[in-house]
DNA sequence: TTGTCTGCAAACGTTTTGCACGACC
DNA sequence: GGTCGTGCAAAACGTTTGCAGACAA
């Protein structure tokens, strides 16, 4: 619920509106790690039942410009979404399709500078077999 | 040219055609750092008239699975392709829409294992504002 | 001749858009 | 009352697929 209190106050700052869709999808986003647009919705089903896909994306949309979350281009043709606030990275493991979180530095960093470049935002996704389907072989 | 020849080779070898279209495409990602398959068809069509965006995303694929492009990701809703075989990452300007290619060593690598997760590929993508359009504004 | 590749058209899945109704300030 | 958000439907977009005919080997 801690996000969802920021999320309150952020809103009112700037002049969004506070609506009962907009509070659940944070919710959800603080339960599940790297949900899709999809995912969301169907998890949101069950309570509001006229939930439209419409609304999601854009509240996604909005959750973005906030900086509350960041959308993750790791997997092909669909957007992953995440609301873990610490820098990371990501790991999709090519057998299960899961997604972790990594956490390691790399030299390269927002708001530094390469050749001249001014870099705002670093994504790193990495590929590969995690450590549960190595061993479930 | 160098690329084609190696191409023909590989084609060859693995038992796959050697079509004008597959030789045309790589003389293409050749030519251009990043085209998507949009800009590969375009380029294409003067000279084959008949060609489908089909058989671009057809080549396309066998081009990777022969290992000699990548995909990349680092644009929402469209593929781009890259034949520079140095590692190296991307970099996309927010103001002009370009793709730069960095070349910056990380800690992550392919063959690496990370939290016991076995590391294949390894994608850096950063964003911001290139050098040209910082000294434009 | 054989199997693969091409071009076409239609399908696909995700995401976006236009619009009218409803909710909130 | 006015504005913003929602839900709905349809559209848009890049990409994929099925198939018949054409082509490389």
């Amino acid at each position: 619920m801690e996000k969802r209190e920021k999320l309150i106050m952020q809103l009112r700052e700037r002049g969004f509106k506070i609506t009962p869709q907009r509070l659940a999808i944070i919710d959800i986003l603080e339960e599940i790690k790297h949900p899709s647009a999809e995912e969301i919705y169907k998890m949101l089903l069950p309570d509001y039942p006229m939930l439209s896909m419409a609304t999601v994306y854009n509240t996604l949309e909005v959750l973005k410009e906030l900086g509350e979350i960041t959308k993750i281009g790791i997997k092909p043709n669909v957007a992953l979404y995440d609301a873990n606030p610490k820098p990371h990275h990501h790991f999709l493991c090519r057998l299960c399709g899961e997604v972790f979180d990594i956490a390691v530095k790399t030299p390269l960093d927002a708001g530094k500078k390469l050749k001249g470049h001014k870099i705002e935002q670093v994504k790193v996704y990495l590929y590969g077999v995690c450590a549960k389907c190595l061993k479930g072989v």
